[in-house]
DNA sequence: AATGTCTATATTGGATCCAATCAACAATTG
DNA sequence: CAATTGTTGATTGGATCCAATATAGACATT
């Protein structure tokens, strides 16, 4: 099901550091730091996550390292096997084909419940996050401020249950991409379709908004399965 | 924003014994077994999970207790705080909302992915979960027969996040199927429906199965949302 | 009397130790 | 020589112990 990888060398050493402040307690601390890693592609699929190796990492002992794995194991961020260990979950192009329909079921409805809503403040931040992309150099940031622009514009859906799976699919998303951007280049960021969708949430136009969405991820959907099956051999 | 509960004196000695089998390891065993009682309502929300006395109930260490308590945790079924302990999520009448928007989002879907491959097996489980239904005695395991139902609907439907999804979104529902149950009687079942949507199924209607899914959502969503209102005084 | 502080205790978080399991490799046997 | 079995090392799972923190109550102070 999952492959290992162990010939991947992966510098663990830098982890620990790139975490920003610790949390209240050790689990947390580790569950975010490792979080982070994998989504942001430090930890590469199928990277086997040695208890031990991580502890030391981190500075803690291997309890609380197994705590954060548990946490990760039930966001399937990372697979588990009895008595075998934790392997970074792997990317595939099912993965990315169902996130996009995943996507396309809850956004549409996100947006819809969210447009009527929207306060200035929600405009100006999707506004502003537009021009960042624009602007910002470094690829491994667009996902991020990609996530932060739609869910400005879906900030107003109520059902905060919605808006976290939601959010959840959006960041699984920013693994895929930052593949598309290294390889494809930045355009693969339809910035089009953002001013688009923004305008018509502005104007109080649900139908032309969510239609936007809709063709937006329709075309990236597309561009994905393309690109993926080209790559791993179709 | 989670309330404690310490008096309701739930009987943890009951839990193993209900929980079957025991799995590989005693982390796996202890999720499973609290998991199930949490969904089927043994463990009400607000009940506060004291380590020791999982640990002293289920006869392991507090460890694989603390373990299953995190992967609980990710699935928002409690809630964790520091140094003070884990909580039963407590069910709510946005969180029963949530829910239903959400499976308005994703169920339709899956429904229309799958028709077109609906195979004779999966009609014919169908049609005999729908006379287990009318058959079984047993409030308590309507929940689990219902989603049985919906999902070898969606059985075909590719996409196994997406299953995936629908299913964790129909065993959360099971919570509140049964306060409706209880509260007012079987109709909340309503078998119309699916017996309509298993012909629509049946014929590859998937317009008209989409539409009495629809349907069976809504109303089941406003019968949810004006009881539980009334329940928890407006 | 009300409020703030301090202390005692219960409970969780973390570290260390031991046991169980798996994987790889060597030895043996057909 | 292939296949199977035994053995050893590495790694995880579980138990016990210690430390950190939060809650509750007593006490003092205003």
């Amino acid at each position: 099901m999952q492959e290992e990888n162990p010939d991947s060398e992966v510098d663990l050493s830098t982890l620990a550091a790139a975490a920003g402040d610790r949390p209240r307690t050790a689990s947390a601390f580790v569950e975010s730091a490792l979080r982070a890693a994998i989504l942001d592609g430090r930890l590469a699929g199928g990277t086997a996550l040695r208890q031990e190796a991580l502890a030391e990492a981190f500075g803690v002992s291997r309890m609380p390292v197994r705590e954060a794995l548990r946490q990760l194991e039930a966001q399937a961020l990372i697979e588990f096997s009895p008595h075998k260990g934790a392997v970074v979950a792997n990317i595939s192009t099912q993965d990315a084909l169902d996130t996009y329909v995943i996507r396309k079921a809850l956004e549409p409805v996100a947006l819809s419940l969210s447009i009527p809503n929207l306060m200035r403040e929600d405009v100006v931040r999707a506004t502003d996050l537009i021009v960042e992309m624009d602007e910002e150099p470094d690829h491994g940031r667009l996902g991020e401020l990609n996530r932060r622009f739609h869910m400005s514009l879906y900030a107003r859906a109520g059902h905060p249950k919605l808006i976290h799976m939601v959010e959840q699919q959006l960041i699984v998303f920013d693994r895929y991409l930052r593949f598309f951007l290294a390889a494809t280049g930045r355009k693969h960021i339809a910035q089009n379709d953002h001013r688009a969708m923004l305008a018509a949430a502005e104007a109080g136009d649900v139908d032309v908004a969510v239609a936007t969405l809709n063709h937006h991820l329709d075309v990236a959907a597309r561009m994905t399965e393309a690109y993926l099956r080209q790559r791993d051999g179709g």
